[in-house]
DNA sequence: CGGCTTTGACCGGCGC
DNA sequence: GCGCCGGTCAAAGCCG
């Protein structure tokens, strides 16, 4: 799967995370679920989400990866618009035990989001 | 009452 | 030129 058309469509990152235990992995972001498609690569349908925040762009599709039925492939495409985390908007960190997970998840994909975002401009250059 | 989720069908792009 | 796959949109129903 070649990514060197940066310039055309947007930054993709993909990550591989443990699943929640039911399979709806929250990143700290309110996601709408807009399409479920069987992919003929996987066992398993892929589900597309699309941000619910007001000027966000921003996509995200789940995949459950074959080889191991509770490791979740996430693929988030393009870059959030929102000012902040409904999370942190909310403050909510104080009774939420969940939040220190999502809080976790969060930094991984701003981490993994980061590095490809800079891999994205040094290529693009 | 509002918001979100789910399913089906349609369309476009790419490959062979 | 045809076929296949992936992706997106739309509407209805249900739940909180």
């Amino acid at each position: 799967m070649p990514e060197r058309k940066l310039g055309k469509i947007d930054n993709k990152y993909t990550l591989k995370i443990k699943s929640s235990g039911n399979g709806m992995a929250d990143d700290g972001y309110k996601w709408r679920k807009y399409g479920q498609k069987a992919i003929k690569n996987s066992p398993y349908p892929r589900s597309y989400y699309k941000c619910t925040n007001p000027g966000c762009s921003a996509k995200k599709q789940v995949e459950k990866w074959r080889d191991e039925p509770d490791t979740l492939i996430i693929t988030y495409q393009g870059l959030h618009l929102h000012p902040y985390s409904p999370f942190q908007d909310n403050n909510a960190a104080t009774k939420k035990p969940r939040n220190q997970a999502t809080k976790k998840l969060q930094h991984q994909i701003l981490s993994t989001v980061l590095s490809h975002y800079c891999q994205a401009l040094a290529l693009k250059k």
